[in-house]
DNA sequence: TGCCAGAATTGATACACATCAATAATTGCA
DNA sequence: TGCAATTATTGATGTGTATCAATTCTGGCA
């Protein structure tokens, strides 16, 4: 079953958190075990309700992760990027899948059977380790997501947004590229598009940041910090740059 | 260092799911290198920015899982109850806590140092398994809880509430009562207090459920699931039973 | 039995954000 | 080069739910 599509060569696992601290040959077990999956844009790689033998990590290109409420209308919960990996929790414990997941763009995922994966638990405890922290920092960030989602209000989503995105950026730091159309960003920070456009201008108006497409200039730190910090601003001084 | 404390019987473990499967050694070994923590009611075990050097099980008694926002609002993430576990995720990942956890009773819980973990994992690929299954379960719970928190208003979020209690309580599935006083379990839905008592109070008012105190029964199970699946009137209906 | 503190209910009001609608900018493609 | 399609912006309006405030209910305890 599992010599199924293309090999995965080694060199294209060493990207992945996952699989880093491992020996050669047990990521190319690993690797062998496994293989390439190749897809187009908006290509639906994980739907709701289904189940799933194995466990996806992306080598190339973005997905994104969301779900659908009833009346149709999709949360994107994140956005995957190389080195992420995704269904684990749904492999591990055998249940449906909640949520959806599609391409961004055109992408290289590697696909792992259960059955390897358990086979590289029990033969390494290193790979145990690095799994068990993988899970533990998608749990943190879902437990963040909530926290965003639930306790801030949607200029302070966006100002941690941002933090965030210049935070991870290549040093020295002031400069992102959204890693998806602004649409799907607000979707993230479960606001509205226009919210969303609302709060960037705002932000720009008042000289934190500068906006050009989907490029956006930090100009002053400490500004957009002290205007997350600050409590009795986040009510009253909505309107200071209006 | 962890022969400190008092010892916790074996026995206390077996209503533990993580410990569920684990031959009686294993279990022995697991119990023999924590200790048991008795603690009375209102009382913080873990801070937002606590390091832990191990992880919790519940034995006995109820405890919030929370955060609280920058202008001190308390948002409770979970009630937790004998059989659950914490501290796993920071402590495999070795980051500060970014909740609150305070006992709504008094409590008994195991404490486990992470070498006895790490210990019991290399040991028994049997207790990687339940390891990963349970952080697993949590994950799916977080990302319901996203998804209900996100996509669903206060009324579906209070009837999904509901019918996932009822499930959950002993057949015939009728009645359950209220793990912890009304606001705390708000709280976990992200509603305001005042909010969740007016929508059980309609869900009364439409026949569904009959409230008594702390407890409620489930009168009509079907109007109740039609009531959360229906789209169109989920909009509507709202003043039907005003 | 009656008082008291915490919990729960109920009504009136305010507001943050969604939604709707119109326009503008940008990108891709013929 | 221009047209269509997507993406983003901006303004006007509506609404779900929080918040504030005032009772009312409940269980514990003297």
């Amino acid at each position: 079953m599992h010599s199924t599509g293309v090999p995965i060569e080694p060199e294209a696992m060493r990207d992945v958190p996952l699989f880093e601290g491992l020996d050669a040959a047990n990521v190319e077990t690993i690797a062998r075990g496994g293989w390439l999956v190749k897809l187009n844009r908006s290509i639906r790689v994980l739907s709701r309700g289904d189940h799933l033998e194995g466990m996806y990590t992306v080598f190339e290109g973005r997905l994104k992760l969301y779900m659908l409420s009833c009346n149709g209308d999709e949360r994107v919960l994140r956005v995957l990027r190389p080195g992420d990996s995704f269904g684990e929790a749904i492999m591990f414990n055998a249940i449906p899948s909640p949520v959806f997941v599609e391409s961004l763009s055109s992408v290289r995922l590697g696909y792992f059977p259960r059955q390897i994966i358990t086979a590289a638990l029990s033969a390494d405890p290193e790979f145990t380790a690095a799994m068990l922290r993988g899970m533990s920092v998608m749990m943190r960030e879902l437990i963040q997501d909530l926290d965003t989602c639930c306790l801030q209000n949607a200029r302070q989503r966006t100002m941690n947004f941002l933090l965030r995105e210049f935070d991870a950026a290549p040093p020295p730091n002031i400069e992102i590229e959204l890693p998806a159309p602004k649409a799907v960003i607000a979707s993230t920070l479960n606001i509205s598009a226009e919210t969303f456009s609302r709060e960037l201008h705002r932000l720009q108006g008042q000289g934190f940041i500068e906006i050009n497409r989907r490029t956006i200039y930090l100009r002053d730190r400490k500004g957009l910090l002290d205007a997350l910090e600050d409590r009795s601003g986040a009510r009253n001084s909505q309107y200071a740059a209006g």
